[in-house]
DNA sequence: ACCTGAACACCGTTCAAGT
DNA sequence: ACCTGAACACCGTTCAAGT
């Protein structure tokens, strides 16, 4: 490896160290408490050197966000080897999701805040073209179960109907769960609802009223879901029961 | 009125008129240009003044959020005399919150961005009260519209599932619809899609998949958007009009 | 070519003094 | 009882000096 080569890969490495730090802050003591002071603190670089790495405080939080993107990124990886007809695969994105929000909810709230114009009109190029490519790729896995689904006949489009579309309503669904729910302990209206079963259920409703074969009362998902748990997720599985979540958000899983 | 009924009715609408100043920033400056000094520089009165109402910058936050969710209400509101069956009541809701992103695209990213827990943490008692009981009235006229529906026995509910379950779904379905559609210019899977058109389809598909009465195949819900545009909406639709919104954004109307 | 940290401007919050 | 604005601590960002 060439010197420069070798330097580069420093670069890369400390950005790493750097976004982790951002993301232990935040899981620790909140967005709020996210300052650069405080990651030049917890690091043994300088506030310019820092400032090399990410153009502004906004610039940092995207690459936390990024980051998360590639963990959700990496739990979607884990379905590679699954076998299930396309559904099972479906509720498998779903799953990964729901374990992303709940193993790394600074990030999934990275991700969410990251949507917020005033943030990302302070994003660099760069840091906003490598965001555009993962929320690309992770939003062509559901594009390719559903083309599976359509090349199985197990799924047909109307008229005027794409696959996208199918793709949008289920990820939609599933993200406005994920943001409502974690904001569950105060929704009273949600109250005495079991919510993680509620979230699967509410997409195989959507996607039975797609006419996506098998249906609800043809095939048993919830089995699907503890197969995914056992055979997929045990990492996650186990993971989660490590973390003390407290028992409301617990739920959900 | 009492000296003192007339102060506080004064110290009320002071109040109102930070918000609106908050809004007005918020609209034009984006929300990374809220600042209690801009805020104070725009009034009348001194930053002691401003903190008098507001405990801090995140509980004027929260204050502009409940002023949107405030606005929402009056939207909800109008749906009082439509005549019209429960799916097309439920599609009067969809719409309304359509209407509030986009007529007032700051109190919505408010009410989104509110949702984080840092900000939710350093809010008043008062303020956060207000915020629940806003949103139960919100939640009870989609509860209200559900239990309209299983009296007809347009819809009737499977075994351990409840009124505030399809509520639930069409609920996080469309919150999480609008918060993916505000972002979309930079979701280029979406592009080629008219999403607007998107918004709709993914609820009837989902209430088709409720069995709610009458089925898409049985209704023209379009034709009730139309008509809901025109009698309940009429002033959205004008106010939309002389919005110069960009085209890219125009097109979910 | 990259790193450092002092320096600056700005912002959130407080509170003694004023009315 | 309420209002004021100076004062303070903290934070984001820059850049001249150093290696």
């Amino acid at each position: 490896m060439s010197s420069q080569n070798r330097k580069r890969l420093a670069i890369n490495l400390r950005e790493l160290e750097l976004i982790d730090i951002a993301r232990d802050v935040i899981e620790s003591e909140g967005l709020n408490a996210l300052t650069m002071d405080q990651v030049t603190a917890l690091c043994d670089y300088s506030k310019g050197t820092v400032y090399n790495h990410f153009s502004c405080k906004e610039d940092l939080l995207v690459a936390v966000s990024n980051e998360g993107l590639k963990d959700l990124q990496s739990l979607f990886s884990k379905l590679d080897g699954f076998q299930g007809n396309a559904r099972e695969q479906m509720i498998g994105l779903q799953l990964a999701y729901l374990y992303f929000s709940k193993l790394y909810p600074s990030q999934f709230l990275c991700v969410l805040s990251v949507k917020n114009p005033a943030i990302l009109n302070r994003t660099s190029d760069n840091r906003k073209q490598q965001q555009l490519e993962l929320e690309i790729s992770l939003e062509s896995r559901g594009l390719a179960i559903i083309k599976g689904a359509l090349e199985q006949q197990e799924l047909s489009l109307g008229l005027h109907q794409e696959a996208k579309q199918i793709s949008f309503a289920n990820w939609s669904q599933t993200f406005g769960a994920l943001v409502l729910v974690n904001a569950a302990e105060s929704l009273v209206g949600l109250q005495g609802i079991d919510i993680g079963k509620e979230f699967f259920i509410n997409a195989f409703v959507l996607n039975d009223g797609f006419k996506w074969q098998p249906m609800i009362h043809e095939f048993d998902y919830f089995s699907s879901i503890e197969r995914l748990k056992q055979v997929v997720f045990f990492e996650e599985e186990i993971l989660i029961g490590e973390k003390h979540i407290p028992s409301s958000k617990l739920a959900i899983i």
